[in-house]
DNA sequence: TATGAATGAGAATTCATTCAT
DNA sequence: CATGAATGAATTCTCATTCAT
């Protein structure tokens, strides 16, 4: 049965598409040489994927889809705010330090025209982004977070220094652990957050 | 008038090349239409820039100049690291939202790929973190700021809160201006900064 | 019931075929697009005919038999020269004005390529010049026509005018009926043909 | 200067084309090809055709231009009607047979699509066919033709004609000069279209 | 017979860059 | 310095055809 080649297949051209794109960007990857990783013929693709540029939405899609389920799913483990704040750095920097092909995919070829991240901006990572509003919000309501703080601009704030972090930590190429930083970023947002005394 | 004319040439390609590549992006845009726009020849271009790609990073320096420069002189003018800090925040956004084509340049089009961020960074980026750092430093000797913060951490922090209102303020199309967001900007990270009470 | 299926499976790709073809022209009409439309998988195609071209082979062979067949039969069914050739100028405006898409196909579609038109010339459309002709020089040996006309002229002059009358009528995208033209055709060609006075 | 090479660039490009078109069809006719043959890099055939499609509209108006100018012209050195028809006749079988290369063009390459014809038709066939009719009109008026004769009608009976006579020529593929039926389609045309007795 | 996923050769077109004028 | 016609390498995508099931 084609049973368990179809899914594979996608897949597998998926992850030759991370690893080709991460070592030499987006626009000098060849079609054919993702499908030459993958093991797949040229035409193969486009079986799967309408053109190029899909392909790298689906990467986006598959990664932040990460993102978002294993956020809402760490959410619920926790009740305070701080510490689901917490949970949410360790994640996002988790995620972000296991794969470095990946992450490069995330950080930086995801970014190449306004058009490209005006539609992934739409979507998913306004999506993420609430979910971090959300912990900011019930943060304020059990104060454990400063009332007069916009939970939307928070929202971006601890987003921005997340994403810094994770665009830092690719570029420098030192081999450290991305999450190592995350006791650094929440103490850092946690006095940002906390009710001033 | 040979003398200043050489000088706008190359000023010319440059500010027909924001607004192409702004509009189009940096691979939409050829150096055909950046040369019609700047109304001299194809050929002309390459009197100026060695390839396209040369282009982008004048785009590039030129920016960057303004923000170390102005950055620069504007710390001059306070003695108070938090003073200082807030001057940062204003200027960035203002030099950042006073120009939107420009920075679609500086937040999207300059970010295209790790090798192109990799020379960046490096460079010029490089030097904008360390002023920022600069401040932070000051601030813990004189308690403004707390001590146990790692300067150069923090200032990625600050950079990554200030890159991320600019990225958003560059994909939401509304009609703000982006220095308006300075005060938010500041209150959150000099309640991240100041000493805790 | 499999035998029946079987012929009708070649002839729903064939009327499939038609449709498609008519609509989007010959290179522009996938295998795919065919095998949809008659309702059968890509590769059951193959198994009917060797190759895509095959199929309009098949299409210009199935009409052309039509013409051939019944403008046989037509002709029995009189005996003077002049109303045999009425006959034929009727069927052919008939047959080709009864199908529009058909009549794309013959008219246009088939006459491709030289490679092309050479093998239908040859074969069939080569038969039905010879049953003009022989409408030509049996009504020679009658003295209904003029005699000293080279009878395998006339025959493409008459198809060269029918063919004309049939191509304008699937440009003029009218609603006329082909033929209606019959009359004024045969008055045209009868002068051409019948012995001066 | 690029004075001359100008216009010669794009004849050039032309002349290769009709010759590749001809031998192997447009759609076995590479762009390369015609670009080699022509002696210009590929590129070079895009600053003087938008694409492919473009060459062949070239060639047929080009090839079309003649017809008209030069059947205008020569009507005008007679008076008489039949005179004009049986320069027309000569005429077009004159040009149709002087460039067998050409005439595959004009006679098979340029119908291959119904978008296609539909160009043609319209534009200049449509004016072609209008100096025939004006030349009918003529002889109804001064009694030489037949006036019950529609002449847009017979206008397309005599393209009908000559057309068939150019396609079997080239079809047939005997050395035979396609002038030498001038005489047998005007007599024949001229026997339809004369005031019967 | 019938299927349809997979193949991979093939071609049009673009565009950064050069260089003769 | 300036031009812009010419270059030709490079790449995406299509689609007729095959073949394992």
């Amino acid at each position: 049965m084609a049973r368990s080649s179809d899914g594979n297949k996608k897949e597998r051209i998926m992850d030759a598409a991370v690893v080709e794109i991460a070592h030499r960007g987006y626009h000098q990857t060849t079609v054919a040489r993702i499908a030459k990783r993958a093991g797949v013929a040229d035409g193969t693709i486009y079986l799967y994927f309408k053109n190029k540029e899909e392909i790298l939405f689906s990467l986006f899609d598959r990664a932040m889809g990460r993102f978002i389920d294993e956020g809402r799913a760490s959410l619920e483990k926790s009740s305070e705010a701080p510490e689901k704040l917490r949970r949410i750095i360790e994640l996002h920097l988790t995620l972000v330090g296991e794969d470095r092909d990946q992450a490069i995919i995330t950080q930086v070829e995801l970014r190449h025209s306004l058009h490209f991240m005006d539609q992934l901006s739409r979507a998913q990572v306004g999506e993420y982004l609430s979910i971090i509003g959300q912990v900011v919000v019930q943060g304020q309501q059990k104060g454990e977070f400063r009332a007069e703080l916009d939970p939307v601009f928070a929202a971006k704030a601890i987003f921005g220094v997340l994403d810094e972090m994770a665009t830092d930590w690719i570029l420098s190429r030192r081999n450290t652990r991305l999450e190592s930083k995350a006791g650094a970023v929440f103490d850092f947002l946690w006095a940002g957050l906390k009710p001033s005394c």
